[in-house]
DNA sequence: CGTATATAAGAAAATTATTTTCATGATTAG
DNA sequence: CTAATCATGAAAATAATTTTCTTATATACG
């Protein structure tokens, strides 16, 4: 923790009973008070303002104004919630105040990006990209939030000219498995790794003999023990049901990757097709000057 | 980086002959700048005091004092190293080995996140947060990527019962954008802020009444400019196209705690229609035995 | 037990900082 | 060349902060 947040809470034995109210009150959350003034802070804590600038004083600094820039300096420093560094998850529950939700969405948005990157075997990963590199077709599987990923990485392979479908539709998934083929390539993506609709499309694919790749989160699923290779984003503590949010971070977090790497492999071939793509949509627009 | 230091090196073609003054004093010090007042400041920049304040809402901030806590949250930040827990963008070029890339890509998704909360301004997230809940119908303006993020803050919205659309037709946009009225929302989401199909959408629900919000990369943008209430995500260095991958985690980040602040003020009116969306797909799913 | 003194804290005044409004000159479009 | 827009500073208005002055309370000492 910060030095600011630090002397306040071991201090507060020096402190006198107001003193002690703005302590709390700072240390209850420091980011809203950086946008407070000197009154309203004064007000939350039922004391005046001129005892919020000797409280100042007191901790050296030169006054009110000089004590938020210093304090939010510092909260910067660390990731709120737990210390930086560390990767515990945030339960969000009831009437938070929104300064708490913000601390606790980064810090487990954050400790959803590292873990997922620890677990990452960069073996797998390569496989993975050069399948994805060389294959004939892609087919992209996904329900509800895990759709919405699989639609990004739909949009980025396009973009590269890489053949691939992404039905959010359950049965045209299983359509398009069926018409796979040796040297295709199925990617599921599933939160839990049980979604039936998902586990359905990739058993399908299999069966036409196109490679399986599954995307779950960490833990043994039926979706990742059906996938040829399985990837995994980091899971959640406990049961929150609202998990999933972090867990599509990650998720992208490591479509990201995969994307990054097929460009990186076969640079020559997929940056102009980039490119490509960026100034078609430029140009088009640019020709009709803005109306449709 | 930080994003605003970034923005003021990056964006001085839309400054006028004083701003840059201002623009280049900031960066020469960004330091020395977070201690001064605003007297100050426009004395050794040769300008006057209204100047510096017009300049700090043309950024966005709602005035001088806020725009120090913001730098002196940034700055904080950058002078972290590139190491983990600082926040330095990484470009990622060809042939990289896949080492780097995650590292790369890790160090990137992490900055993005913690940038753009220090950017996070609370009452207005606050005042979007009330908008959202209170309206009678939600529009999602987004074209290609940001249509993912639209469409992921659809389905989040969805879930707790709230009247919403999200379109990636542009046409259907502007179609469902005239028929908006007042307690209405229109929400725009844009990485450059200056995709013309977005633009026209908000445009159009603003004349209609509806109450205007805008999420796009950090600096002075259209669509910023045209929304009642803009939010913003931090922007990487450089020309790097693809810094839109960065950009959409940290889109999804406000998405996820706008849609948790949402939840949490109206937990019992949200909770269990949350609760009920999720046991229903259950129940479905499990009636029909897995086969469709 | 009472008085003097120190201390904490607020009220109000003074100061300082910031923002807004208004006026002016420059620049651009017609 | 004129009108309109824009950038800018001066000054007024407002808001924030700090200082000063006062009061109440507690503590130590006679």
């Amino acid at each position: 923790m910060s030095p600011i947040l630090h002397a306040l809470e071991h201090e507060q034995a020096s402190f006198s009973q107001m003193e002690r109210r703005l302590a709390e009150r700072v240390l209850a959350s420091p980011g809203e008070v950086i946008h407070m003034g000197i009154t309203e802070l004064a007000e939350q804590c039922g004391v005046s303002p001129a005892t919020v600038t000797r409280f100042c004083k007191v901790l050296h600094f030169k006054g009110f104004p000089d004590f938020k820039v210093k304090l939010a300096a510092e909260i910067a420093h660390s990731d709120a919630g737990p210390q930086d560094g560390g990767s515990s998850y945030q339960d969000i529950v009831a009437g938070n105040p929104l300064s708490l939700i913000v601390e606790a969405m980064q810090a487990n948005h954050l400790a959803s990006i590292r873990d997922t990157t620890s677990l990452l075997d960069l073996e797998r990963l390569q496989s993975v990209i050069a399948l994805l590199c060389n294959a004939r077709r892609v087919d992209l599987y996904g329900m509800a939030t895990s759709s919405i990923v699989a639609q990004d990485f739909y949009q980025k392979l396009v973009r590269i000219g890489v053949n691939c479908t992404a039905f959010a539709d359950s049965h045209m998934q299983i359509t398009s498995a069926s018409s796979l083929a040796k040297g295709d390539v199925a990617f599921a993506i599933s939160y839990s790794g049980e979604t039936p609709e998902t586990i359905d499309a990739l058993g399908c694919a299999k069966h036409s003999g196109a490679s399986t790749i599954s995307l779950t989160s960490y833990g043994s699923s039926t979706l990742a023990t059906l996938a040829d290779i399985p990837l995994f984003s980091s899971s959640l503590e406990q049961g929150m049901r609202r998990g999933d949010m972090a867990s599509r971070i990650a998720q992208l977090h490591i479509i990201d990757i995969l994307f990054t790497g097929m460009v990186s492999t076969r640079f020559g071939d997929f940056i102009p097709k980039l490119e490509q793509s960026y100034l078609n949509v430029q140009h088009y627009r640019n020709k009709r000057g803005g109306q449709s």
